[in-house]
DNA sequence: CGTGCCGGAATGAACGTTCAGTCCGCAGCG
DNA sequence: CGCTGCGGACTGAACGTTCATTCCGGCACG
């Protein structure tokens, strides 16, 4: 049984994952190096964390839990459809902005045959079981509903706004393009247009 | 120096390199494992190539070149702006489907910090090279100039209409959801309004 | 019978994981 | 209050494995 005595280490130990996987790969960090950045030796990784897959997954749940958490914030529940559409996609713009080594260590983790369909599954899955149904894929069934968005079935119209957002944000990371406040409102406003009836 | 005597031989290797990487991601596929369903000695993939670096970045131009051709084949050259952008959507799209492990092998080579930055701009470089401009980007600044496209960064269009497509396609193969052609045109509608002034 | 490509065993480096020893804080005793 | 002994978390060198790469005996072809 692992016992988990001190959480500052468990938490030093996942920001050095993030940060060592976001920038140069799964394959390509080393335990040891992880360890040398969390400032632990490298047998203590195992005394958090049974092996490096388990890591590697434990990583993943708490960025994403991290994510949802801002996500849920400020939602403004009860407001309408395109106010509530604009929440997500600012939330999550500047998540990714503000965030970016989160953000790479969930690219790498979803592309690599790492958190394939299992994972996403599980996601909508906890972003769902809010009773309030504070989820993007809940609006986008709403939006179809009530004839605000196209006759598309939901998960492409969720493929078109994460789609375009996660590249957007990749390539404002790489320094290719601004997403500054403005822009932001911007590029909701035209993948809204994607989205909606017209 | 590298002596290439049997280009059927590297071919075969290629193939194996993409279907391998597709499958199971760039850290899991050793270099043994390549030559076994290549059918040939794990020596002789040097022969071709001169480490494991260059093999992945080889496979990639050629999957990056048989993409191209794709794309101009049949493009509708002077025909109307709407045109040309379904023309591309179109063939991206089929050949996503179509050529699924070439799909994959590209997003786990695009975003392991593999093909970054320079990687990107080669390809828009390759495509942009062509005398009459047969691009996406191109036809995005002919979009933008002519007052069709919304005023917005070439880039972001570009975002868009490449990360809703390649979503599509992932969920596609993940069997989330099915590309076909009817499905296909209805997305590449929404995605026009999202590009398109109102 | 020579020549040069080929396969796959051999090699050495690098990795994940383990474990014997170290260190630290505390409890109990003098 | 200080000293000592103890428990368990921590360390990092060592282990066994896996992998990319090399090397050489054999084989096919001329």
């Amino acid at each position: 049984m692992i016992h988990q005595t001190d959480p500052e280490k468990r938490q030093a130990i996942l920001r050095a994952t993030i940060e060592l996987v976001a920038k140069r790969g799964f394959h390509a960090t080393p335990m040891a190096m992880i360890a040398a950045r969390a400032g632990v030796g490298a047998g203590s990784i195992y005394r958090y964390f049974a092996d490096k897959e388990i890591l590697i997954h434990e990583t993943f749940a708490e960025v994403s839990s991290r994510m949802h958490e801002a996500m849920v914030d400020g939602y403004p529940r009860g407001e309408s459809i395109r106010r509530r559409y604009e929440h997500f996609f600012l939330c999550m713009s500047h998540f990714f902005v503000e965030n970016s080594s989160d953000f790479a260590f969930l690219r790498q983790y979803f592309d690599s045959p790492f958190g394939t369909a299992l994972r996403r599954d599980k996601m909508m899955e906890q972003q769902c079981r809010d009773t309030d149904c504070e989820s993007l894929s809940c609006l986008i069934e709403e939006g179809i509903k009530s004839g605000h968005f196209k006759d598309l079935p939901p998960l492409a119209h969720i493929c078109i706004v994460f789609g375009s957002l996660t590249s957007l944000a990749r390539d404002h990371i790489h320094g290719f393009l601004t997403l500054d406040a403005k822009m932001i409102q911007l590029i909701a406003d035209a993948c809204w247009d994607a989205l909606a009836r017209h």
